[in-house]
DNA sequence: TCAAAAGTGTTCTCACTACACCCATGT
DNA sequence: ACATGGGTGTAGTGAGAACACTTTTGA
């Protein structure tokens, strides 16, 4: 504890992004394209450097969404997921990377042409399996990124963040099935949604689609944590735990 | 993305850490009294910066372990809180904490007297309440820790942890019922912790009380996931929420 | 009139709670 | 004998899964 006389060695405080979405009932995440070594050429989780020594952690991730995913940061949900600093995860030197997990709702267009233009949505299953990989220990972040998102749909309000400011239950649905990786029971699931007090209110609208009875229209509720909560079906073991 | 030419600024990185233990059936904190200035004299979270580019995070937590609480981290439950960096949080400057959780079981000893001879256990409930207050945004860190650590008490085997390497399953609720705060049942807890394959297993010795039928002494099983969770009940509403 | 999607009612099952009860020990 | 804590049996309760069923729309 002899913190005098000595001065501490100082790091490179680096920021990545896990930027979730839903695309084509398809669970996607925000990727570019490294322009720069290391990993030219490879995918990699949106980030940089922190700018200056004032500017807060969050405040960076902000930053940076706005930056290369042209999104602005205001109501988005934003939350840290984790801090990467193995020696060795960069070839560049010690650098040490805070993670953090942002979701948005589905945008219309599929990659942001404002500054980093080779920013493109990519399924998470096609990382996951291994068919695309990514750069530098990025492809832990983005596990611990899904996992963090998927535990949080049980217990906080954090689907309606993937949603429109507006949706149906069908939509919430969507994106339950999506992000777990499971087929839900739309009846059941209705009036579970239905049953947690304050998680959704109706707008008293219909939304109209190509058939059926049109759908009644929500938007979020005040309420953020899930009282009872929407508990995950377990994956009795079919035997593809890892895969 | 323009990272060429430019210098990131490099920031001061250091390591937190909020070590529990079970002392006196009471959920109990390390901490140490500050010997130089900031918060001089004021009670704070054990840890220290690290020690040079090449320490990894959570090899510099094993290290902080040792140094300040003398517990050897081998065998010692350690996971990652969170990363505390608002500018401002530290007075001498920007730095930023990565925060551990750390379990040690019931050590006899008080308090080590090996290197930092300021360093305590102190009740949780006692900082918690306010009536200890602590330096920089340790008190946040230590709401967090303890959080994560009611958290995982459900669905890990983080329990046994708290434990030395045998225990009855007395122990076990003591553990759960000081972490959570609340009351168990001690026949539904029995069969409910029996009733998770692998959580623990019997060694097939018993152990001796002052009175009272003699116990099964058990260890820590295999199973790290704990299929079904042991459900905290719910607080309900006795209106002290947030407080 | 039919298909498709939204929304409702009802049964069954299973896990958990509560508590009565038995077991093994020290005094 | 009896107090104390360990361990077992069991009925009642409540939440969720499964699924039949009704409602409302477009074609």
């Amino acid at each position: 504890m002899s913190e005098d006389r000595w001065t501490p060695p100082s790091v490179l405080l680096a920021v990545d992004l896990v930027i979730l979405t839903l695309r084509d009932s398809l669970l996607q995440v925000l990727l570019v394209e490294r322009g720069v070594e290391p990993y030219r050429g490879a995918w990699a989780l949106p980030g940089g450097f922190l700018n200056n020594s004032d500017e807060g952690l969050k405040e960076a991730a902000h930053r940076e969404l706005l930056e290369e995913a042209g999104l602005n940061g205001s109501q988005l949900h934003l939350e840290q997921i984790g801090t990467y600093g193995d020696p060795g995860r960069d070839p560049r030197g010690r650098i040490v990377s805070v993670a953090y997990l942002a979701i948005a709702p589905g945008l219309p267009e599929p990659a942001p042409g404002t500054d980093a233009a080779g920013a493109s949505w990519v399924p998470v299953q096609e990382v996951l399996c291994r068919r695309r990989t990514l750069a530098f220990d990025h492809y832990d972040i983005l596990v611990d990124g899904v996992e963090r998102a998927r535990e949080k749909l049980e217990r906080t309000a954090l689907a309606t963040a993937f949603c429109g400011s507006t949706f149906t239950i069908a939509d919430l649905q969507r994106v339950y099935e999506a992000v777990w990786g499971v087929q839900l029971d739309p009846r059941n699931f209705y009036r579970k949604v239905q049953g947690v007090p304050g998680f959704i209110v109706a707008t008293g609208s219909v939304r109209r689609t190509a058939r059926g009875r049109p759908a009644r229209v929500f938007r979020a509720g005040p309420c953020t944590v899930l009282n009872p909560p929407i508990v995950r079906p377990e994956r009795t073991g079919t035997g593809e735990e890892k895969q």
